[in-house]
DNA sequence: TTGGTTTCCGAACACGTGTTTTATAAACTA
DNA sequence: TAGTTTATAAAACACGTGTTCGGAAACCAA
């Protein structure tokens, strides 16, 4: 009475689950998947399950009631949208309390874009962005940082010029290279000290 | 021996269910949030749990364990990225089928970028979209579509050049003009029997 | 004060649920 | 063929967990 495949009963279960969670907004129970997968005990899901989570595809808490994660599913993670980004003011900084409380609004995201960093979200304000190829509305994501490395895209402040541009980092002998995204402009040259680094961008997102 | 607030320990409920899901990835049970919340009845987070299911907050489903859900949460949807899309060549426009098959990779966004629409990913290739502000990777979020309203920010593609450009739409006597969303470049007019639109594009995408 | 509402406590009940055990049958290996 | 591994079945155990109830404490309005 065994099945002919290899294991579709184990293709079954775990399509099961993946239905059920898109569907209700939690992980089945053992019984769930008996009945569902038309199954007649538990040790058999029991079994399946131990499989399927050691190849990878879920992962359990021993002894926790639906406690099934599908591990090809990515978190999502809330985002404060703490402020906006123009050309003649320092960007918000968040310190540790900001980081929901001052929200305007809060942006829902996936790892896919954060990159598993904790990251803040800003509004661009203004055109004066567009050397970076960033349209007034954007929203860039900013990881909290003091300093940046080579290649790394900064929100930088001139001091001399008072303002705050998004550009390319580069660190050259004496002196620092901030290159625009878009190639068809030129870099600018700034001393180390008339440069103070805001944070690093990681991501632009533009809704249209 | 009760909190001075009017109901602040509801807002640390609230917060503790948000926090647990984020770690775990499951909802916390009654007991949980007692301990978690430094409660000693569950009654108490009953009651607080039914207040919050009445304003909206959260949905239960009753008998169920684990099964508090934040309404809050946006889901998380699964968008085809079906190929590139570059100066000299047509983007492909997914059929029916196309749609999980014959992607190359799948993104997993929120509805806070696809905004409840099927849509499809391309990755750009090149800079030749950089007068609609997109850069070489940048990752472009279309609705297929065959027609444009006015203003809308359309993938077309220019019969005369064989080139296909992504630009604002305009419906004008006898022409069409297409703006480069830098305002800086000069827009286009197009004869409508030249152009083909081949989709819409309601977001951009930028991993730095 | 008075009454009414909200919040809290402690305890108990009922059952959902993960786990284990034993047994049987099918598939694979040598 | 015999031996091993895998898949299935039925039943039972142990406890996690939603729910309920009676009563007390804090707050509010008249």
């Amino acid at each position: 009475m065994r099945k002919p495949g290899k294991s579709q009963t184990r293709q079954r279960i775990l399509k099961f689950i993946h239905d059920f969670v898109d569907d209700r907004g939690y992980a089945p129970t053992v019984r769930d998947i008996l009945r569902g997968c038309s199954l007649s005990s538990t040790a058999v899901v029991q079994h399946h399950l131990n499989v399927l989570e050691r190849e990878g595809y879920i992962h359990r808490d021993p002894e926790v009631f639906r406690s099934i994660q599908l591990l090809d599913r990515k978190n999502t993670i809330r985002v404060p949208l703490l402020g906006s980004i123009a050309a003649g003011e320092p960007i918000p900084v968040p310190s540790s309390e900001t980081w929901t409380s001052e929200a305007i609004e809060v942006l829902q995201l996936t790892e896919e874009l954060t990159q598993g960093k904790e990251v803040y979200a800003l509004k661009v304000n203004g055109l004066s962005m567009m050397d970076a190829l960033i349209d007034d509305g954007d929203i860039v994501l900013m990881e909290p940082a003091n300093t940046a490395e080579d290649g790394d895209v900064v929100a930088a402040w001139l001091k001399d010029k008072q303002e705050v541009t998004l550009k390319r980092f580069f660190q050259e002998t004496g002196r620092i290279c901030l290159q625009p995204a878009n190639s068809q402009m030129k870099p600018i040259y700034v001393n180390p000290e008339d440069i103070e680094i805001q944070g690093r961008v990681i991501g632009v997102i533009r809704k249209l």
